[in-house]
DNA sequence: TGCCCAATAT
DNA sequence: TATATTGGGC
């Protein structure tokens, strides 16, 4: 934390806030692909109308709806009201009747909204009062158009790692955090937890990403070349994915969550006697030795059967976190495909609205030591997208040996 | 209520 | 990394 510190003290903040590598157009819009900026409602308060004017056409270029107020009290009374419909505040640290470490005690601790501290000069002391108080940024005037594309997700960010409170010591490293395994908890020695009003803001909660059938699909893909369900690790997974599959956001804790529920269920569908083998029973370990000696059948598939992820579609707990949450899914038609489940979930965003490119058929190839699946229309392990083809279909070349993948889990496979 | 399932803790 | 536990949502 010392080294936090000093570099506050030694660097221009405006440097801070001005990634060089987003001084392109085109990596700006990646950005803003990433993390929507459209409708997040924006409480701006400055007292000089000129500056307010100019970020606010900046801000509108990234698609801010900007609220201005020139009245540091009619703003807080505004708030009083409407906090829920505003989702950043940005005053400056300046104003004449309340200043930015009021608002940062009025605005960020009790109403929980996230504030944002701009200001003509970055003195030491303006950065760090701003920052001791749980700014959750401080923007130097005139503000560049680099910063805006990129604040709402250190905002998010911001709220994301701490519920929107701030402190100096954190402040450098976590400015352009944008890895959500960054976000750990800190250690709270209990009390100030008032940022658990539920459901209205996405800075409280994080977007929870669903395995859908095509990501689920790459996932297996992934498994495969990695030998078995059994003898594959999240990190190859994901580096597989990431690599040769195009998946983005995803990050390692997902695909190590997901591995275990699938070996889990992996060892129910084995396990005949009980086939709802209840939760506790995962506590006598006898499954983590069990899933080395799986036994699989026709009758018992595994994998996408067995896992409902069909007709499924992201799900998110409010409009914001689907805002924000990252473009993991991959092209997919499942929009289309049900249009019932796009209606039933309220805070479905179709990551996607473009029209899609039909999803290739996903071919497995059997494995050669049990050359008599081939000829069965339907083995075990079939692809959701396999379900509607009408067959399989072999693929001349696959860039990987099948003699080590997954379908060695069927070397007991039932024939018949 | 019990289960699902992803996140998070250990 | 593997496993255990938690917690929201249905």
């Amino acid at each position: 934390m010392s080294v936090a510190l000093e570099d506050i003290l030694t660097k221009d903040s405006r440097d801070l806030l001005r990634k060089e590598e987003l001084s392109h157009d085109d990596e700006i819009y990646e950005d803003s692909k990433e993390f929507p900026t459209t409708n997040i409602r924006v409480l701006l308060v400055d007292a000089d109308p000129k500056s307010s004017s100019v970020m606010k056409n900046l801000m509108a270029q990234f698609s801010y709806q900007v609220t201005i107020f020139e009245n540091g009290d009619e703003a807080i009374s505004f708030l009083v009201n409407s906090k829920h419909e505003i989702d950043l505040v940005i005053w400056d640290f300046h104003m004449p009747d309340i200043d930015g470490v009021e608002a940062l005690n009025t605005i960020g601790k009790e109403m929980d909204l996230p504030v944002v501290i701009t200001s003509h000069d970055h003195k030491k002391e303006t950065v760090m009062k701003s920052t001791k108080n749980g700014a959750c940024d401080f923007l130097v005037k005139p503000v560049s158009r680099e910063v805006i594309a990129v604040l709402w997700r250190h905002v998010y960010h911001k709220g994301m790692s701490k519920s929107g409170l701030d402190s100096v010591e954190s402040y450098p490293e976590d400015l352009y955090q944008s890895n959500e395994e960054g976000s750990k908890n800190v250690e709270d020695s209990g009390e100030q937890n008032t940022s658990d009003q539920k459901g209205d803001k996405s800075l409280t909660k994080k977007p929870r990403m669903t395995w859908t059938p095509e990501l689920h699909q790459k996932f297996e893909k992934a498994v495969e070349k990695m030998g078995s369900l059994d003898s594959a690790v999240p990190k190859q997974i994901l580096k597989c994915m990431q690599e040769e599959m195009n998946v983005e956001g995803l990050t390692r804790n997902n695909v190590a969550s997901h591995l275990q529920r699938l070996r889990w269920q992996k060892y129910r569908l084995n396990n005949e006697k009980n086939p709802s083998v209840p939760k506790e029973t995962r506590e006598d370990s006898g499954w983590r030795n069990a899933v080395q000696n799986i036994t699989l059948t026709a009758a018992k598939p595994l994998l996408n059967q067995s896992l409902n992820l069909h007709n499924r579609v992201p799900y998110f707990t409010n409009h914001q976190a689907a805002a924000n949450a990252p473009l993991q899914y991959p092209t997919t038609n499942y929009v289309t495909m049900n249009n019932r489940h796009f209606m039933n979930n309220p805070y479905y965003v179709d990551p996607f609205p473009q029209p899609q490119q039909l999803q290739q058929p996903q071919y497995y190839q059997p494995s050669p030591q049990i050359p008599s699946v081939t000829t069965k229309p339907e083995p075990a392990y079939v692809s959701s997208a396999m379900e509607n083809s009408g067959g399989l279909v072999y693929p001349p070349d696959l860039p990987y040996n099948y003699g080590e993948h997954l379908l060695s889990d069927y070397s007991n496979f039932d024939l018949s």
